[in-house]
DNA sequence: ATAAACAGTGGAGTACAGTCCACTGTCAAG
DNA sequence: CTTGACAGTGGACTGTACTCCACTGTTTAT
């Protein structure tokens, strides 16, 4: 099929195909050219946009996706291998909520910390937050 | 100060420094310069790079950072203002981590499947995770 | 015959926050 | 008097994932 096939089945934008392709997750041989120098792009090809759409809305980067990819090429992409993957993902997924929980306490202290401190007082100075790291440790 | 004091004093690179200087975010006047050209940094830089590493801390960008600084020169970083400010941000930040709750639904989702469907079929085969969307509704 | 729609290419730009490099100039100590 | 630490400058590069631009070539429809 040709590109504009490819756009229609992928939901994908032609430069971000074009994209792909120029980081090598995608290929098409110079063989596999029509005579007039279009693309003729493979059952192949499409799988494996479609395969990183789906890891893409796993979180997973390019070149985690990439890898995968490959991984699908020599047959190691098994229920283990793609299970540990994930599993990992999962691992460093929590983490960053975790960080991102601790941001969100941080906030809330220094909401509530500045808001203690100037309701009665005076209103026209710099709020506290930003002079002082006091709600680090709080 | 010279840069290396202000280094010392922040814990901020020579390199991070130059960068904000670029970016705006701090300036030294031409006459705040020594006769030898090297640049005396007053202890209002100093306060503005600490505000920043607390901003930085909320997870505030250097943009949004650069605003704040703002807000403090023209006397606006009141209680209220910063409060507004901050409970935005976490609500920005709820989102966030609301979608990586779901993101990690879909992942622990997916694992399940794959699980489920592999342990007693043909493990040489690719996971069943990477060739349909099922999951994605389940 | 010509215009629209499609295909190809190379290259630059975006946001974010630095980091690194290469080079020059200044100052203090041995 | 030279070496090392420190200061200054401009500019390129990193990673992530595109997106946009300008230009050319081909096919299809009117």
């Amino acid at each position: 099929m040709l590109i504009g096939e490819l756009l229609a089945k992928t939901g994908l934008s032609r430069d971000t195909i074009r994209f792909y392709e120029r980081q090598g997750l995608i290929a098409v041989g110079r063989k596999q050219r029509r005579d007039n120098n279009y693309k003729e792009y493979s059952d192949e090809v499409l799988e494996r946009l479609q395969t990183i759409k789906r890891l893409k809305n796993f979180g997973f980067t390019l070149n985690e996706s990439a890898e995968v990819l490959e991984m699908i090429e020599v047959k190691e992409a098994t229920c283990n291998n793609v299970s540990d993957i994930i599993d990992k993902k999962v691992q460093l997924l929590d983490a960053k909520i975790m960080d991102m929980l601790a941001m969100r306490n941080q906030l809330i202290n220094g909401v509530k910390k500045c808001v203690d401190c100037c309701n009665p007082a005076s209103p026209e100075e710099n709020c506290p937050i930003l002079v002082t790291d006091d709600f680090l440790e709080a």
